[in-house]
RNA sequence: GUGGGUGUAGCUCAAUUGGUCAGAGUGCCGGGUUGUGGCCCCGGAGGUUGAGGGUUCAAGCCCCUUCACUCACCCCA
């Protein structure tokens, strides 16, 4: 019969790694209720018009990425691809506008998108994702760039670059594409056939293309920068002077054209050296006109998502996590590990990790595992102990041992481990 | 969806131009120590060399097909 495998491009994430991600989550939820943020678990289905609507109809991730299938009573529901969409339903649906006029949310999880897996690139991937709604102002864009950089910093990620930009709004966006537009039909003959495509279906893509002839075509291409509202202009020059204000470094790309069609204003993204060719660790940007677009008020948003799996792999490898048991009951015999057993568990009711074997196997093969488990002490119950009422204490380190009468053990060996 | 690379023991990898090549290290189990872990020594289990077909006296090695993994493109976290 042939293995079952996990689904391509969809991991596991084994014990030992376990502990990485605890950490990374523990660091976000301290950091980000500092600033304010509260968590909000949603769900990992939706009705697919919800990703339809917010994310884009001819966007790469709703035109061929998304795992899509039909619920029994014939309704489309898609596994979600980005978390945006879901808070903002939800903030509608519970009317939380009515409640603050500020609102600040966070929230983890998988996200699931049909690509070729690759390096930094999975199907069901984890994003902590971060949504402030309710104020437009700059300060609010700096803020929420600013906790982004603290929360990278604090787990010790340096040499990340921040870059940011304007993507302007509904009135000064649409005349910067044309331009674009314009610029590359006088040189569509030199472009990458990726690109001629682009002109007609996203032409702001054309500005990441890698293609040397297209990146030298881009070159003398209209910015977006030059063509801003003054409202936009404006907007984004204080939150350059903000991030300077908070001490941030970060270098304006006015080449940078997020993915997802709701941007406005504010798009910035996160990016490390050391991850081959998905070196994006974050990205996010505002989106003031989505909320009303999706049928609620007219309440302006901005916020982030940051890959777990790429956050992870930049981290510095954190050898501290061994897991470790207080205590290895090795018994010997059917008496002894009658006595074992009810001890073992006694000690976990009590709060102490205590682990046993119950194989009866040799106290020597007993020994190698209570030191496999790291271990600090073995509890040896054989039928020498059994006879004389006692038990032998082992102190793994010191290799020290003390007899212990049976009788009340538990609450004695509480107390010993707990003195440690 | 397109292109490149790689598939040998649980893990990391060896195996001359195709010719006893199915191995090592590590891990696991056991023994050396009739009841005491780590170090050391010895032994054991574990592989239809991803799968299927072909060429050949002979295939882990060459050819074809297929699957998986991986990297890159597209795009994104």
């Amino acid at each position: 019969m042939n293995k079952i495998t996990a689904i391509k491009g969809i991991k596991d994430i084994l014990p030992a790694d376990a502990p990485v991600w605890h950490k990374v989550e523990t660091v976000a939820r301290d950091i980000f209720e500092r600033f304010g943020f509260r968590e909000i678990r949603v769900p990992i289905m939706e009705k697919t018009v919800l990703f339809q609507r917010s994310i884009g109809e001819t966007t790469d991730i709703v035109e061929k990425e998304m795992y899509t299938f039909r619920d029994r009573d014939d309704e489309l529901l898609t596994l979600r691809p980005e978390a945006t969409a879901s808070i903002i339903r939800a903030y509608i649906e519970h009317n939380m506008a009515a409640a603050d006029s500020i609102v600040k949310l966070f929230t983890f999880g998988p996200m699931f998108r049909r690509e070729r897996p690759q390096k930094g690139r999975f199907r069901q991937f984890h994003q902590i994702d971060v949504e402030l709604f309710g104020d437009e102002t700059p300060a609010a864009d700096a803020e929420v760039i600013f906790m982004l950089i603290h929360f990278f910093e604090t787990l010790g990620l340096n040499q990340l670059s921040l870059e940011i930009n304007s993507l302007g709004c509904k009135a000064c966006r649409p005349q910067f594409s044309k331009a674009v537009v314009d610029f590359l039909k006088g040189s569509e003959s030199s472009l990458c056939p990726d690109c001629q495509r682009r002109i007609h279906t996203n032409p702001l893509r054309v500005f990441d293309c890698k293609v040397e002839d297209c990146a030298s075509v881009i070159m003398d291409a209209p910015l977006i920068t030059e063509y801003l509202c003054t409202d936009c202009d404006t907007h984004f020059a204080s939150v350059k002077s903000l991030l300077a204000d908070l001490k941030m470094s970060f270098t304006v790309n006015p080449k940078m054209v997020r993915g997802l069609d709701y941007y406005t204003k504010t798009a910035f993204e996160v990016k490390t050296g050391s991850l081959g060719a998905q070196n994006s660790l974050a990205g996010g940007g505002r989106y003031d006109g989505l909320v009303s677009f999706l049928g609620g008020p007219q309440v302006p948003g901005i916020g982030f998502g940051i890959g777990m799996e790429r956050l992870i792999a930049c981290l510095p490898a954190d050898p501290a996590g061994k897991f470790s048991t207080d205590i290895f009951v090795a018994a010997l015999g059917a008496p002894a590990q009658k006595i074992g057993f009810r001890l073992t568990n006694e000690l976990r009711r009590a709060g102490i990790s205590a682990a046993m074997d119950y194989s009866d196997k040799s106290l020597k093969s007993q020994m190698k595992r209570a030191d496999r488990q790291n271990s600090s002490y073995t509890l040896i119950i054989g039928e020498r102990e059994i006879e004389e009422n006692r038990a032998e204490l082992r102190d793994m380190n010191t290799k020290q041992q003390q007899s212990l009468p049976l009788e009340d053990i538990c609450p004695a060996l509480v107390k010993i481990i707990k003195k440690r």
